[in-house]
RNA sequence: GUCUCCAUCGUCUAGAGGCCUAGGACACCGGGUUCUCAUCCCGGCAACAUGGGUUCGAAUCCCAUUGGAGAUGCCA
């Protein structure tokens, strides 16, 4: 029994699609499920779409998700290098190899000839007039220099039939199948040939990846075939969908949202939560459990419960989970991650920051929700007079008008300025005056506030404030009458 | 167009012939607690796409239809 090796391929593009960390989590959870190895290995092949430094998000992105490798461009494992540029050589050996075998030809056409319609693709008529062409006179042309591609030769009669450990088996008719290109004109691979190569050099035993490269799997195996490897256990997942905006789904991507591990971060939520959310996206452990940590994952995990239907990514249920971690937080590591979201830094709140944070707590569900929270601790915003109307503490602006005075007498004389004695204050002139403690608490909360919803009462939000300042809006709201 | 796959509440899902008058979670709607809001607690709404089979019995098996998605790149 071999050692289970899975392994997490990215393309390095500059930023994390979160089915893509999906798939590398599952990955990851497969391989430390049967205490096997987690390998990484950067597919840079598409040398147009490559971007500076886009291999450190990579690195980034999972060490924040929790995502620990055992062998990558970092850490050699010894069936190197993980970079398939640097691999380069490798792939026209292999493919050569073909080409003498006859799996594989040379073909001399120019690029994208057929722009027209779809449906001539999978036409019989369709293949490459290379195909036939003289092996000896190809290999003079090659030799001479000329532009040139190696096609897979496929043999489009019969059926392909191969097992998923998702989908169970599938079998195609061969004729859909096309001489798929195995080697670019710039000698880089195609992702469809430097996977089936480096999946088997790296002694990868369970391919995990996204459904959409189901139907091109037979094509694959005809590759190991032909080379006469062993094909590893393929391990499909669902699609991640977006809603787009004719309530239709297709592949979730930057229309629907933000999609990118990165930008969920920097928009408040947290790594834990974001795999915690993902996870469940396509994957059940079969139990009504939905807070996980990535170890509770790793011990739970099965293949069998992984789902075939494509899944839709939904913000809502998100965000939920992602309150559900910052509840579950610490004090301390809580107020600490909101403070960068809270655009206090250099005011006179910063030093009431843990108060703040305090509040902020049990409210908050996504970091970023921080700033608009507490913006009225900055500045009162313009506000109407109708907000000091209540009904169910029975406030209205004309009692307002009276009360707000006297409200501001009794505040005046608290000696020491806390939540408590503020709170006490206001209860005392409600006693006072035989009405509800509620009505004063929101005549001043609305003063000092100018905000019908605040995080905490008046006696915390005053306390933040501070006397003078706390009294300055009060005599601010008591002057517009 | 062709091929492949998929199909349980709006969403994520449990369910692998009788345990299902279909369970959980999010969202939504009520109620309670509370100095507004949030937290917390309680309750409610809401689904087996349709039609045929198979079976004593089907959400579960088979077929068809419909719907959706993916593939069909010198992208991955």
């Amino acid at each position: 029994m071999s050692e289970t090796r899975t392994r997490f391929a990215p393309s390095p593009t500059g930023f994390m699609h979160v089915g893509n960390l999906r798939t590398a989590l599952y990955a990851w959870l497969l391989a430390r499920s049967e205490n096997g190895k987690f390998i990484l290995r950067i597919e840079d092949t598409d040398q147009a779409r490559y971007v500076e430094n886009a291999v450190d998000v990579i690195y980034a992105t999972l060490k924040k998700a929790g995502l620990d490798h055992d062998e990558g461009p970092d850490k050699d494992g010894g069936v190197g290098p993980y970079i398939q540029s640097e691999r380069k050589n490798l792939y026209r050996q292999y493919a050569e190899q073909l080409v003498v075998s006859g799996d594989a030809y040379y073909c001399f056409c120019d690029k994208c000839e057929s722009d027209d319609s779809e449906e001539s693709v999978h036409d019989a008529a369709d293949v490459c007039p290379c195909c036939t062409m003289d092996p000896a006179a190809a290999a003079e042309k090659v030799a001479a220099g000329e532009p040139h591609v190696i096609r897979q030769r496929i043999d489009r009669s019969g059926t392909s039939t191969f097992t998923d450990a998702v989908f169970g088996e599938i079998t195609i008719e061969n004729k859909v199948l096309d001489d798929q290109i195995l080697l670019k004109r710039d000698n880089m691979p195609t992702y469809n040939f430097a996977n089936v190569v480096d999946d088997h050099l790296m002694n990868i035993t369970h391919v995990v990846r996204g459904s959409e490269y189901l139907s091109s799997t037979p094509k694959y195996n005809l590759l190991y075939r032909a080379f006469g490897w062993d094909i590893p256990t393929y391990v499909h997942l669902p699609l991640i969908m977006g809603r787009d905006a004719d309530g239709n789904v297709s592949k979730l991507s930057k229309r629907h949202g933000s999609v990118s591990f990165e930008n969920l971060v920097s928009e408040g939520y947290l790594p834990e939560a974001i795999v915690n959310y993902i996870a469940l996206l396509g994957w059940s452990p079969k139990s009504d459990r939905e807070i996980f940590t990535l170890n509770e994952l790793a011990e739970a995990f099965r293949i069998s419960g992984l789902n075939k239907s494509p899944a839709v990514f939904d913000y809502a249920k998100l965000r939920w989970m992602n309150s559900e971690y910052i509840k579950a937080m610490p004090f301390a590591e809580f107020a600490a991650a909101a403070k960068p979201f809270a655009g206090i830094s250099g005011t006179f709140l910063e030093a009431q920051w843990e108060k703040i944070a305090a509040l902020l707590h049990s409210r908050v569900e996504v970091l970023s929700d921080c700033a608009g929270m507490i913006g009225f601790l900055q500045a009162v915003p313009e506000f109407d007079l109708t907000l000091f109307v209540h009904k169910k503490s029975k406030s209205d602006i004309e009692n307002t008008r009276t009360d707000l005075p006297l409200i501001r007498e009794k505040l005046a004389n608290i000696t020491e300025w806390n939540a408590e004695n503020i709170s006490g204050a206001l209860s005392a002139f409600a006693a006072e005056h035989e009405v509800k403690a509620g009505r004063p608490m929101w005549q001043a909360r609305i003063a000092v506030s100018g905000c019908a919803v605040t995080p905490g009462g008046p006696g915390e939000i005053m306390e933040i404030l501070g006397k003078d300042e706390s009294l300055k809006r009060i005599d601010a709201a008591i002057a517009r009458w």
